[in-house]
DNA sequence: GAACATCATTGAATCGTTTATATGCTTGAT
DNA sequence: ATCAAGCATATAAACGATTCAATGATGTTC
């Protein structure tokens, strides 16, 4: 492969030259640019971006590191992320950790090695910040997104989770349903325990008593809404509705109405978050609390990279992100009233 | 940050020592080994890959470049690269064309410049190679995956798209189907044309003539299975099944079902390429043409990293690989005899 | 005890850039 | 004609590692 001597031979200019030319660093007279310009092309040039970096001591890469890419929800973010990341000139680069610690830290690892600028992360761990910390010391930027995990010196852009779910629930409340279901995520991570808290505040606003049998504890994957859902439905006493906090969940809670032959809104409400199924043949349409995929990509790389390039000095800071709670058919009021209803179940308990 | 230099003066060895520690290229004192661990430890050394891969001039770095991470065909395809990556030393990145070939270009050159040891592409194009062709003239190992672009010189691992499409609809010919629609994907991919092909065979085969009608052209995308399902089911002489090129089209096209209260296999047969709908909550559970994408991603990276290490020198060669018919219910005849529905369907038009 | 082989350790060149500094050429002022 | 200023270009020293060849210490053999 050529190298920018090469050039600067054929071109019969010094490598100084060759490299004002690439970068516009300085004026050069048109003659040698020209010159230079042709010899690049005949030798079919491409900069060595190792030697630049090793050089100029920054790679203007980024890093998205993420738990699970098989999760609708990520790529989203990831285009987000990378629009960005590609207009402010850098390239974004992205890794899997598979929800697991030990995989994440050997990225973490490989990615520092590798001099990325940055890295966005969400982390696979909700507690562990040990191989974050050296990374940290290091020097390379870290932005949080989606989770964050305590103690951490770093940004993060988050949902506002508790929000989200506290105003779909208030919404679920609202249109008379009373005994309400949460299937949640994994309370291991942030996002699982604030949307469980997001669904408390809601019903102790309206003087609902939180029953810990209504409390499902799932892992944000399919299988778990899918036997969490089946579960519910066949309780001789069901809720009037259930809040499943993700997408991947509700399809899961999806099929098993769909094999128990349940009828939503009206053997039960449904409410979730993520809009995945809007594109599945589910009939009705779901209340969903929208999460701004996109926007949240882009915005942790635009902090990242403000950070990289020094514009932010301030301490690290939390950005929270609003969530559009979207009202659709499945969450409208069933067909008896819902204080009778309330009433029969309670007297069979 | 601290640089090898730093560490072999605190462990008061040369720079040589430490580098033969951390790579264990030769034999080094146990007392000194001690020594210069600690130092790391206590500096919280990383190496610098960056420097190394300018002088052993590899990177041990593969990039995977897609058109469309949001198709979740892909996640798994990068899963099975990512794993083998590993294994082998390799860290695998990702990066996204939004099938735009422009986009593409630009990343390949990016790619180049940072000297990726190889990429694994699936390209946004069917026909343009120009920007393929210098980079590997420049030495980086390419390897087409899912996609190849006719006239190039690299290996390609594909599924056996003709074979996959040919035996699903001769499976649906044997359960009695004699007017079969395809909703295609984009011709202008070999994977659509060469799907579109299999359908075609299998018609022939069993000497049904191939409708031009029956041929619809979708682009592997939703919204282009909806409109077409919603077309068909509304058409006057409705097929006895419909063959779906992709996954994301068939979550189309069952929406366009339940929103005309099709049934299926009742009112129509439906067969279709990737097992996306087993989430979904769809009855019956659909016949599908599943691919190997974990396989088929592992295979990918593996030939890669071959040819990089030299252990593949022979001509680039096209690995194809099987797709598994998975017979569901969504295929059964239809209660009522074909030749009857048939029938009764030309009379009415 | 001398000569030599063996082995751990080190010095220094190198990878392909960027960039500060030096150099040399024009040009205009005196 | 001389000199300073200004500009284009070139020279050479980094950046942080790897690794060949050289060095020196130790052990073996006769």
């Amino acid at each position: 492969m050529a190298t920018i001597i090469e050039v600067a031979k054929r071109a019969d200019v010094s490598i100084a030259t060759v490299s004002n030319v690439i970068r516009g660093t300085r004026r050069v007279s048109p003659q040698l640019t020209e010159r230079v310009q042709t010899a690049i092309r005949e030798l079919n040039y491409s900069p060595n971006e190792i030697a630049r970096s090793l050089k100029v001591r920054q790679t203007r890469m980024l890093a998205m590191v993420l738990p699970d890419i098989t999760n609708p929800f990520f790529p989203e973010i990831i285009r987000g992320a990378e629009d960005t990341a590609f207009e402010r000139g850098y390239f974004l680069m992205t890794a899997n950790t598979d929800e697991q610690i030990g995989r994440e830290r050997r990225i973490v690892a490989a990615l520092r090695s590798y001099r990325v600028d940055g890295v966005l992360l969400a982390s696979a761990s909700g507690t562990d910040i040990s191989h974050l910390k050296g990374t940290i010391d290091a020097g390379v930027a870290l932005v949080c997104l989606d989770r964050t995990v305590p103690g951490i010196r770093a940004d993060a852009v988050l949902l506002d989770n508790v929000r989200g779910a506290r105003e779909c629930v208030r919404h679920m409340i609202q249109k008379g349903h009373r005994s309400i279901a949460i299937i949640t995520g994994s309370l291991d991570l942030q996002t699982g325990r604030e949307r469980l808290r997001g669904y408390e505040e809601a019903l102790r606003e309206a003087d609902i008593p939180v029953e810990r049998s209504r409390i499902l504890e799932g892992d944000f994957r399919h299988d778990s809404g899918y036997r969490h859902g089946k579960h519910i439905m066949e309780q001789s006493v069901r809720p009037d509705a259930i809040f499943v906090c993700n997408g991947v969940m509700t399809l899961g809670v999806l099929k098993a109405f769909e094999e128990l032959n349940i009828r939503c809104p009206e053997d039960i409400a449904l409410a979730t978050f993520d809009d995945l199924a809007v594109d599945s043949p589910f009939h009705p349409q779901l209340t969903t609390v929208v999460q701004p995929s996109y926007e949240m990509g882009a915005r942790a790389a635009g902090i990242l990279i403000d950070r990289i390039e020094g514009h932010i000095t301030k301490a690290p800071s939390i950005v929270r992100v609003a969530p559009t709670l979207i009202v659709r058919e499945s969450t409208e009021a069933p067909p008896h009233p819902v204080a009778k209803r309330s009433r029969r179940a309670s007297a069979r308990s």
